[in-house]
DNA sequence: GCCTGCGGTCGAATCGATTCGAAGCATCGC
DNA sequence: GCGATGCTTCGAATCGATTCGACCGCAGGC
């Protein structure tokens, strides 16, 4: 069932049906009519990869997302859904495309097969492999967090620094004076992952102009890990009463080592930070914190790579996202 | 950069290309040897959609996700990374697609667009309204989990039924006499969804078949539900020594809960039942548990699909997947 | 009454691959 | 020496859409 056949049942040449279905030349009322009936009767839809050829463009978007044997967060797995929806509200569809090691071909085949018109490019580094060949090739992207030479590109970003400061700002002002960063895993932070790395200098930046005693460290992305990294913190620093964390995966183990420790929350100890709001609410007690918005960032991502498609040569636009810290019950002035 | 500009540059046709490429007819040594150092240098790759309406197969699968609003488990969301890189390994692209209210388009367009050649198909029920448009649509699919007609379709499940069969046979050995199976949420077993549905078939019937004291009850996705549900349960029936569950979400308000009534696992009470590795892993004692193997069926699931595709026509194949039940340490004899 | 303008439609070219039939050219056997 | 054979290679048709230029008929202006 292609475009002929309806022309054929339609009485009228494939230029009309197609014109008829794009509406970029007129078609008399009762000739479309007559098209539209026709195709909603047989059920047909064009052809995507003849269109595709024939317009220079494949109304699909790739998502390249960390490879598979990493394990995704929970963000993470939320903001793929999030993009996918996202696009769909618009018409393109997404592929998926994991990217490192094995599965380059995969990023390749998206890539120099035009496979997709733009690609959104999950958790970059600051010096990015990914980014750089897909600018090297021309194809458009928008980076979930941003590379060195941010001014030169299209991203969406959590402003982790400022975050992370407002949260040591929120403990300083309770009155604590002894507090602790809890990062992502150390091989993340040196490799130059962006949030890892600002998130780091926020906690410095803040604690120091606050004159706070203040040691960060980093942290596997796994709750036994969040339990080991409490246990060796008070073991070495018993005086902390105040933790910030952006390591939502370690949350568990955080939780689960700080009552066998018998440091109820938020009476001994307060604990804040940007994790994801599901997380935030699955935290005993609800964690104060700013909630990560993964629909918001894969709407405007979508919303930026959409635009820059359309109109190609504009200037590069970014977007810094600054979600409000949620009040809920995990900080108090301390003990 | 096209086929016709390789073909200039290195002296032949263009269908010679192309033969060097897909080697379906012979290309002598020297000229092969051109060709392929003429792509190389230009770094040319076949255009996509170009390839694809020539073809007639566009080397790309779809997904079907569950919609985007109801939280994805880390199951699911595993299995679509799987997924991707069972794929990739055999050169097919994956298009992701939520399906479910708004999202029934980009499941038309993908469908009807013959955007893809073939689709999986997550978290079937046992009537499926997708399922059955994709067979009168006749675009091959794989179903994750069973539709009520089982014997036409190309299906991988988990034998949900055997393994919680396994769970309570495993309790009754260990001398428990009062168990309690903990299920997914009441309106996923109400719409049909096979695995819910099964997992408690197969505990009633074991259950009887050791003439235990058994209860089975739903439980919404959640840790803060599991813990109420715990709470509920135990007020209800304080005699229950034994608990199966298939609910991974709610595990670690389950835990959670325990440890506050001063039920210790496995010392007062025993816990298993069929969860992800890593929730097993994560449970406090780590959980005796079948442990759902979503990298295997992600891999099976693309094998059935690829082999659908390159001989269509051969009668329906599935899997029926029932790994083992991995001893950890969370259970014991009843006290 | 003729030319112009315009809405509506058609035919043909185009996108970039694959694939089929046939042609060119040695080699070989008789 | 001539036709048959086999290996290479080429040219053209094809896939199913979009889009451009052209054509046609009709109304309006002078």
């Amino acid at each position: 069932m292609n475009i002929g056949e309806i022309a054929k049942r339609a009485g009228v040449s494939r230029s009309t049906v197609s014109y008829a279905l794009s509406g970029k030349r007129a078609v008399s009322a009762a000739t479309r009519r007559r098209i539209l009936q026709v195709i909603d009767d047989v059920g047909y839809r064009p052809n995507a990869s003849a269109r595709a050829l024939a317009e220079g463009r494949t109304r699909a978007i790739g998502l390249v997302i960390p490879p598979a044997g990493r394990r995704l967060t929970p963000i993470q797995l939320g903001f793929v859904a999030d993009v996918v929806a996202a696009a769909g509200r618009r018409e393109l569809d997404v592929l998926l495309s994991p990217s490192g090691g094995e599965h380059d071909r995969s990023f390749e085949r998206m890539v120099r097969g035009r496979r997709v018109d733009g690609v959104i490019l999950m958790e970059v580094r600051l010096r990015d492999a990914r980014a750089a060949r897909l600018r090297e090739s021309g194809v458009p992207f928008v980076a979930i967090g941003h590379t060195a030479d941010a001014a030169t590109g299209y991203w969406v970003d959590l402003d982790y620094q400022g975050l992370v400061a407002s949260c040591v700002r929120h403990l300083a002002d309770l009155g604590h004076r002894e507090i602790a960063l809890i990062n992502r895993p150390r091989e993340l932070l040196d490799s130059g992952y962006g949030p890892a790395r600002r998130a780091l200098d926020g906690f410095e930046a803040a604690a120091a102009a606050r004159s706070l005693s203040a040691t960060a460290s980093c942290c596997p992305d796994e709750a036994a890990a969040g339990e080991t990294f409490i246990e060796d913190l008070l073991a070495a620093r018993p005086g902390v009463t105040g933790l910030v964390t952006i390591n939502e995966a370690a949350l568990p183990g955080i939780e689960r080592a700080l009552r066998r420790l018998g440091r109820a929350v938020p009476r001994h100890i307060s604990v804040t930070g940007v994790v994801g709001r599901h997380w935030a609410e699955e935290f005993h007690p609800p964690l104060t914190a700013a909630d990560v918005p993964i629909t918001d960032m894969a709407e405007r991502a979508v919303e930026l790579l959409a635009e820059r498609l359309a109109e190609p040569g504009t200037p590069p636009r970014n977007v810094l996202l600054a979600p409000p810290i949620s009040l809920r019950s995990s900080t108090a002035p301390p003990p």
